[in-house]
DNA sequence: CTTACATATGAATACATGTTCATATATAAT
DNA sequence: ATTATATATGAACATGTATTCATATGTAAG
């Protein structure tokens, strides 16, 4: 195998006219990976149910402990990563911080996964 | 720090009334997993890239990694992860093999996907 | 001012995962 | 038949990540 690792592209495409329009009609690189982080987040279980209690209405980080079936610590974590994602929101009540969906996408976002899921 | 890791539920909820109607609308864990399952393939750049690609019109392994920029091998493999998944479908034509997002939730969850991203 | 509690965070460990490399399979061409 | 090509796959390695544990922060209560 002599192949260059790089201009792949060019030497090899099979069909170079399909691959430069399906380049030209691809979202940006940034717009790509940025994508992909946000599905990489909601790919785990454990933050999947997280966002699935919170679908119904604001949560604090013990009830979601519960929810989940995990320390607190662990879920603080996870709330954690969503929160930098922009996925989830909280405001504090005293000592006691309720965590809510950011936007209302989040919801299209786990309902368009459902179906496909739910057949 | 004493809490039983067993029936932490029980004991520790807040809210125990929220906790219960909460797990009382929520999916099924299997649902929530094989939901995680879905977001997770969906979340590395790599098959973000190649679904995205897809979305357009149907490409072969060699067409692909060009658009991804990587090895024929790398695409293959993350072309089995999926298909294992049913997000994508191929026929054969010879010894080419064309690839096609396999129904029409995927678009729908990249979709709502790129409106949280691009706000 | 302590004490208790809800949450957050850093470090460490155990586990998962994506790519590369080598190789296999299958189909077309010479 | 032999060679070249398109794809698939197994093993290995390197990197990433989710949880746990220990500890810190901040708030309420005694």
């Amino acid at each position: 195998m002599t192949k260059r690792k790089d201009d792949v592209c060019e030497v090899f495409c099979i069909n170079e006219g399909k691959v430069a329009s399906a380049r030209a009609s691809m979202k940006p690189d940034g717009t790509v990976f940025r994508l992909a982080a946000v599905f990489k987040v909601l790919g785990d279980p454990t933050r999947t149910r997280i966002i699935s209690a919170l679908l119904q209405e604001e949560l604090c980080v013990c009830d979601l402990a519960c929810l989940a079936g995990i320390s607190p610590s662990a879920v603080s974590h996870q709330l954690r990563v969503l929160r930098n994602m922009n996925l989830v929101k909280y405001r504090k009540e005293g000592r006691i911080a309720y965590y809510s969906l950011d936007d209302d996408h989040i919801a299209s976002i786990l309902t368009a996964g459902l179906k496909h899921v739910e057949e």
